[in-house]
Order: C-alpha cells, then structure tokens, then sequence
DNA sequence: GAGCATACCTACTCGTGCGTAAGGTTACGC
DNA sequence: GCGTAACCTTACGCACGAGTAGGTATGCTC
C-alpha cells in the first residue's frame, strides 16, 4: 500500500521546531491554561505523545517557547545597539530592533509579555529577562551621565529604566494589536517620549513636587 | 443545641463584599487558573455553593473583581485630577493617586493587571479601563497643546498617552514587588521620566532618526 | 536483507475542580 | 407559635485535559 503517507517521516530537530511554532501560535491564541496540548500537537501535525517524547510536560514546553523566543529578541536587540555609539544612537537602534521583532512576531511576543506575568513558574523566568533589558537600559544612561560629570542613586537609575522598558513593552502591546500600524514609526514615537525625557534628565533638568 | 453557631448569618450584600475580597486574595496569589472555587470559599468564610449563588461562575466572579477593583482605582484618580489644574498638576497629582493606590491595594493591583491581560475573555474589559485612562491622558495632553497654539495627530496623541499610562503600569508592577518603595516617591520618579518628556513635547520639540 | 534505532500512532487512565441537587437551619412577619 | 423565605450545608456528577502504555512503521547500517 503505502498509499499516503501524507506527512514525511522528519528528524528531530526539525519536528522539534514545528512543536515549538505550533505551541507559540496556540498559547498566544488561547493563553497557557486554555490551550491543550492535544491542540497544539494537531496543529503542530503530530501526535500527542511526540510533543511529550520531545519537549516533556506543558510546563517544560512553554518554557521552551519563552527561552526561543526570548533569546531571540534579546539577539535581535543586542545585534542592533552596539555598545560604543552614542547613547542616543544605542536607544534608538534598540528601540528600532525591538519595535522590528514584535512586529514580526507578534504571537512570539505575545506569549512573552502576555501569558508570562501571571503565573508563578514562569513569572520568574521572564523577569530575569526584563532585568537583563533594565540592567543594560540602565546601564546606558548611566554610563550618559557620567560622561556628563553626572552622577544618580541607583535605584533612581533602576526605577527610571523600568519606566522606559515599561513604556516600550506596552507600546509593543499596542503594536501587536494594530496590524496596520508601522513598527519604525512606533519606535521613533517610542524615542520621542523616551529620549526627550531622558535627555533633559541627562541634562540635569529635573522636576520636583509643589514648583 | 446550637453549639457553636461560630459565624453568623449575615445579609447578602455584606457577604458578597466578603467574598469579593478572599476571590481577589486568592487569585493574586495563585492566578486566575490554579484558584479553586473551594479554595476561594473557604477562605471568605463559606460554602462553595453561596459563592456560586452570589457572583455566579468562576469567570463572572473574577469580571466582578476586575470591576471592583478597577472602579476604586479610577475613582481614586479622577477624584484628585481635577480637569480646571494645568496639565502638570494634573498629572502630578493623577499619578500620585494611581502609586498611592498601586501602595495600598497591592493584592487587588496584581489582579488587575497580571491575570487579565492573558485569557480572552477579560483582556476585553482591561483593556477598555485601559482606553479610558490613556483617553483621559491623551485629552490633557492635547487641552495643553492647543494652548499653545499646536496640534498633532490624533494617534500620535494616543501612542504617546499609550506609552506614559504602560510606563506607569509598569511602575506599579515594580512598587507591588518592592514593599519597602515609597509610593509618593515612586510617582515622583515617573514624573520626572514623563514630564520631562511631555513637556519637551508640548514645547514643540521632536526627535527623528538620522539627527 | 537482518538488525536496530528512531519516528510515530491509537487508545487508554486518572486526577482535578467546576458546577449542582437536595436538604437543613435561622430569622422574621403575622 | 407557625409559615415562609432567605441563608447555608454536605455530597455528588461529570467533563476535560495532562500524561502514558504498548504497539507499528520506516529508514539506516553493515
């Protein structure tokens, strides 16, 4: 017979990458809980059992799908913001690579800031990410600053970075839900708001309560 | 007998607030998933079946939450924004409100915005408490420019009141981490990011690439 | 073309937790 | 003091989905 075997026996990396899509798209349309594995694996084209045999437990699969596409981003970001241009060159490069990568992968990227935050076993892995973003967005200003004869408190430092990556996560929330949207033109919108500010406070300009 | 009628019978309205609170306890500690209904239930004090009787299904009663809970909050910062101050006090005192009530309600916080960005069926309603925030910020943003004789357009407006109201989200998430963080000065640091950067804006200064 | 490893499947078990049926008890009106 | 309505309980049905047992086919090596 052998009449069809309509889908190719595949070594494994290959199929592993398929599970690893198929997952990507399901729990970014449903969300973690609400997605099966049983649903993943049809669109995915296989079996159950395979993802198992593969990836292991749902949580060790959607860990994996937060470490792909983790890495990516941060590779993409990485790539683009090399360290020895000028801090505002940095930021809008960084801000470009990232606004790039949601736009292209918008589920990805949904799965990341979305389904991630709530949920304990996740939670943490993604905050280590979000540190790492902090620590370098930090770190940038900082090094901005001292070049400037500057000098501010960490936690100053810390808070205000977080306040950038916050605004430009949600931006990419916004992103991701407006298909027709541009994501150069989002990023230098981003800019707008990021690096007036962080130029003014690189300035020394600050503002303070009750003036 | 009647030994020991160890809680009493109590009306309605006052066990549903008692309710209210343990469902808003428990999901921001387990998530919206991994809470139980019996879990829920005992910890108000109660029997599964009045829970049931009361707020209806699992998802009715956490829409109820989200509702209560984003309702405080909006109430909280409509009532110290008055629309007759300058646009800085305004947002002075508009995110003073918000970290005070990030500060005081840190369970009801974590609700709010990690559970329900993820599932279908409340992202839906976060996201229209969103719209009204960032329409409020947007409305200010645009009162102080046409006072001073510019305007912009209308989704720029948006995507920069976008990125101030995810900035300070993700503040917020940052103070419910940090118990020891002071909310008066976690919304002074985002003033200073977000002024700063808006007030730049309004002055008709603009950032673009290749510059 | 025998042997073996690896890809792949169908068909199940079993725990968990939502939602409910059916009945007990307390307060309050009359 | 007695009905009745609201409050509250225990104890269950039932569906859904994670994970697995055990077996089949395919290709690769010698």
């Amino acid at each position: 017979m052998s009449s069809t075997p309509t889908f190719k026996r595949l070594p494994r990396a290959v199929r592993e990458q398929q599970m690893l899509d198929a997952a990507v798209r399901v729990f970014s349309r449903r969300g973690f809980h609400a997605a099966s594995m049983d649903e993943i694996a049809e669109d995915a084209g296989i079996s159950k059992p395979m993802v198992y045999a593969y990836l292991g437990s749902k949580e060790e699969l959607f860990v994996a799908c937060l470490h792909r596409e983790g890495t990516r981003m941060m590779e993409a970001i990485a790539g683009a913001a090399a360290p020895d241009l000028d801090a505002d060159e940095r930021l809008w490069r960084g801000l470009r690579a990232f606004f790039g990568f949601v736009g292209a992968h918008r589920d990805g990227w949904a799965v990341l800031y979305r389904q991630a935050r709530g949920s304990q076993p996740f939670a943490g892995e993604l905050a280590a990410m979000r540190a790492r973003l902090v620590e370098v967005v930090a770190g940038m200003l900082d090094h901005a600053l001292r070049a400037r004869g500057r000098e501010v408190g960490a936690t100053d430092l810390e808070v205000v970075a977080y306040a950038l990556v916050g605004a430009s996560e949600s931006l990419g929330d916004w992103l991701a839900d407006h298909p027709e949207a541009d994501p150069e033109k989002t990023a230098t919108r981003m800019m707008n708001v990021a690096w007036l500010g962080a130029d003014q406070l690189l300035r020394g300009v600050t503002w303070h309560p009750e003036g």
